[in-house]
DNA sequence: CTGAAAGCGCTTACAG
DNA sequence: CTGAAAGCGCTTACAG
């Protein structure tokens, strides 16, 4: 590993004034510049990124920490974050809890060590406690919020809930839907923007039209075909994630009930399958990488400008309409 | 920031004999351990990994390089490896490319400066000279190859283009290759592989079935519509990935092609869509995760016991029958 | 315009 | 068993 050391000496100056034309922060004579330049070249010389970090207490990495990777959500969200940070010469540290709360905490204190510049935050939700752990330090929560104690960036979702179910509402009144775990926010805020729309539009809203079943492909398809077996009738279903949605469609095919002319269905997402399904899956689509942009360029502020008040960034769903509606 | 400094005065000991402690690398008198560690829990210490970093050249950091985290198959594989190293306290540095071999470039000067202690390297294809950049450091390629100069985890390609091929000469002897790019090593692999199938049944390969396409879902629609058009007759597709399978089926099912009953269809990647389309689609499955981890570990050997011969790690597709065969 | 020196927070021979 | 000291590769007042 070649140092400033090396250069300096094949320069004959001094390591301050090589760190100066390093950083621009002073000017050199134009020879001693050229002098300078030639031994880095000549060393192929590169500046030890630790060495600085551990001087300037700016390591120019950002953690992110968030449940699953393998998620096209959150996928997403993390390449809009890399995408804004790195312009900005940030690097980014990918933490995947699995939804362990055990390994969320140990990332915490991974990342705390490594001394990261900024957080983005897309937890559990079983630890509440990283205000105390990252003290001054910039956290922007994701699709989560505790307060208004951080920045974040979420989207609306009583709108999100509140389109999907009126969109349904020109076809039918009687709407079922297929709810993931109540306990999560974003799932019971849908929940307000299902409801909403419903007493909107004079409906009563009744509780028996909602099914709680698993975030998922199985869960979606075993809450049809538990009402299919009721010989209850259904004319329109608002999914909480469009795999529910996926798994919801492929029961009502196996039973041979069409879409859409039977039964209208909206997801939530927009996830790649969407547009891929046959037939083409009707969703609210989320803002998915850009609310990784935002979540970037909100902890670029943050670092920049050392902290100043906390930002809510709140982002649009939309409607997009395809084939099962 | 409490550092070493801090702990070692409040226990009335030096900075040395904490750091033992810390490290555990010598034995310390029962009562300056129990003095110590009582401080640092008291301060809340923990320590500076980039002091740690300077000293010891260990960063316990990897980067990844790969171009694109949104897709499934990338993310599948770097979910694999953050598993696998994170059990051994490394950290991964996401990096993502775009397949745009600037940004490539600049990653690997970034990483360089960041002194990480091995790289992971999925590249573009269009950078060859890393061996310059990255001299001693341990780097293993995924899904990529050149030469044997460094260590690599792979699939067997041919072997999956011989799997597919070989259950749709069951049905027939007529089959499609819908090919990607051929320029692509991968692909231009999976074609041995369905030639080779051909030839040992004693089937003709006939270019004219080598159909070559965007390597997306639009690429495989496209292509059938096209084939459509010339009124030909299809009995069996092989698609080279799972999307173009996907916009393949898509074609068919518009025109009011049965499938399975008229066209037999084996996908390639086994993605999530895969198996939640309807029909489900019959593919090659590659070990994706697996590949991360073997990568995962593979580097994490390198670390420990600095270098040694590089290894070809060569894993085995395996075919999932599902609905379209 | 340039350099000597202190210091960032650690580790680790070396000495006692 | 414990400590003083040098050093990892930089930056940055301070002095000249």
């Amino acid at each position: 590993m070649t140092t400033l050391k090396d250069v300096a000496e094949m320069a004959h100056v001094s390591v301050s004034t090589v760190s100066y034309v390093l950083n621009g922060k002073k000017t050199v004579r134009p020879e001693t510049l050229l002098k300078i330049n030639a031994a880095i070249k000549e060393l192929g010389y590169y500046p030890n990124q630790i060495a600085i970090g551990l001087k300037t207490k700016r390591t120019y990495t950002i953690g992110v920490i968030l449940p699953d990777i393998s998620n096209s959500f959150y996928a997403d969200i993390i390449k809009g974050i890399e995408d804004t940070v790195h312009l900005s010469g940030y690097s980014v540290i990918l933490c995947n809890t699995e939804n362990d709360e055990n390994r969320e905490m140990k990332y915490l204190n991974t990342l705390l060590g490594k001394d990261i510049d900024g957080l983005v935050f897309i937890g559990t939700g079983k630890t509440k406690d990283i205000s105390g752990k990252f003290g001054s330090r910039p956290v922007v929560l994701v699709d989560r919020k505790f307060g208004n104690e951080f920045s974040s960036v979420s989207v609306n979702n009583i709108l999100g809930g509140y389109l999907a179910t009126k969109r349904l509402l020109r076809d039918s009144s009687d709407i079922i839907f297929l709810s993931g775990p109540a306990s999560v926010n974003t799932i019971s805020e849908r929940k307000i923007g299902y409801r909403n729309a419903l007493v909107e539009a004079g409906v009563a809203f009744n509780e028996d039209n909602v099914i709680e079943c698993d975030f998922t492909y199985d869960g979606g398809y075993n809450a049809i075909i538990g009402i299919l077996a009721e010989h209850r009738r259904i004319r329109a279903v608002f999914a909480s994630n469009d795999e529910i949605a996926l798994g919801a469609m492929r029961a009502m095919i196996e039973n041979g009930v069409k879409i859409p002319d039977e039964v209208k269905i909206v997801g939530y997402d927009d996830i790649r399958l969407a547009a891929m399904y046959t037939p083409a899956l009707t969703t609210i689509r989320q803002p998915k990488y850009k609310m990784g942009k935002r979540a970037g360029e909100l902890i670029l502020d943050m670092i920049m400008n050392k902290g100043g008040e906390p930002k809510q960034v709140v982002l649009e769903p939309v409607l997009v309409e395809r084939e099962t509606t």
